[in-house]
DNA sequence: TACTGATTATCAGCATACTGTCAATTAGCG
DNA sequence: CGCTAATTGACAGTATGCTGATAATCAGTA
């Protein structure tokens, strides 16, 4: 383990840098401009309508300051709609714009196939494993971050 | 693969966000203050004196841009020297410095324990299957990122 | 040798992500 | 009801990482 080529963290590093270059090399291609971290904020918020950033943030386990920018930007972008909450001076309820959507819609064969190219070196049975042994690592540390994942309440 | 707990990318961004998470705890718990990439970075260095920005970039696959602003902070601490070299002026040669072999052995108990509470959810031929699935995809997609991984020339 | 192309490092700019801190607001308890 | 604690979103600051561009330098060739 003290060889970085061994190194789950620099494995992790790694993996997450070429991901991000799939997603957006494939994004582009299609004819969007869309970060990972936007993407799967406009997902969330399809399945979620009015939720606010905080809670946004538990779904997809980021951190609330970053989620500000993020949000920012798409609503920059007029992929997404923020306004304050009625019940909550405090809260920002999100929802998603109708480009948003149609954004998210045009977008999703190009995600899927990213998806697809991140684990090309592994075979079906592979992945399934790779899935799952990420997955169950994640479930264990999830409160080791500052911004664990929470669900919707 | 259109549920975003199931995507590869979205686990690999919250692993690494996990990875750093523990990192950085183990790290300050020792009494250090050290980045992950700047750790690794030190450990290439160390069993690679005198190689070029480019050279350890390519080791570690960073980008060359980012390893500029890595370098400059390694150099602000003391850690790493950095000189002209003398067969080619547009290369800087990189060396540890004293402060920064001593910092890379200090450290050494507090990363090795980082890397195992990050698979801390999985048992140990998980923990080793883990590691085959995320090399053996990393390799298959060396190319795809803009800073590849390059062996040492 | 002169020129072309490649390589090295750097710069500005953008987008995550984190830390710590803050004001505004709400919720819970006495 | 009034006070304290918690929550929400924001800010400044730091560190990755990327894109595209540039100056300096080197290497290979005509």
């Amino acid at each position: 383990m003290s060889d970085h080529a061994v190194m789950p963290g620099h494995l992790a590093r790694r993996f997450q840098q070429i991901a991000v270059a799939i997603f957006h090399a494939e994004v582009e291609a299609a004819g969007f401009d869309l970060t990972p971290v936007q993407y799967v904020a406009l997902a969330v918020l399809r399945h979620h309508p009015g939720i606010d950033q905080a809670t946004l943030a538990g779904l997809i386990a980021y951190d609330r300051t970053t989620i500000g920018g993020v949000i920012d930007r798409l609503v920059q972008k007029g992929l997404i709609v923020r306004a304050v909450s009625p019940r909550d001076r405090r809260a920002h309820v999100l929802h998603l714009a109708e480009a948003g959507l149609a954004t998210l819609e045009g977008i999703q064969p190009a995600v899927e196939a990213a998806q697809r190219e991140m684990v090309a070196g592994l075979d079906a049975a592979e992945t399934v494993e790779f899935i799952r042994l990420f997955r169950k690592a994640i479930a264990a540390a999830n409160e080791r971050s500052r911004a664990p994942m929470k669900p919707a309440p």
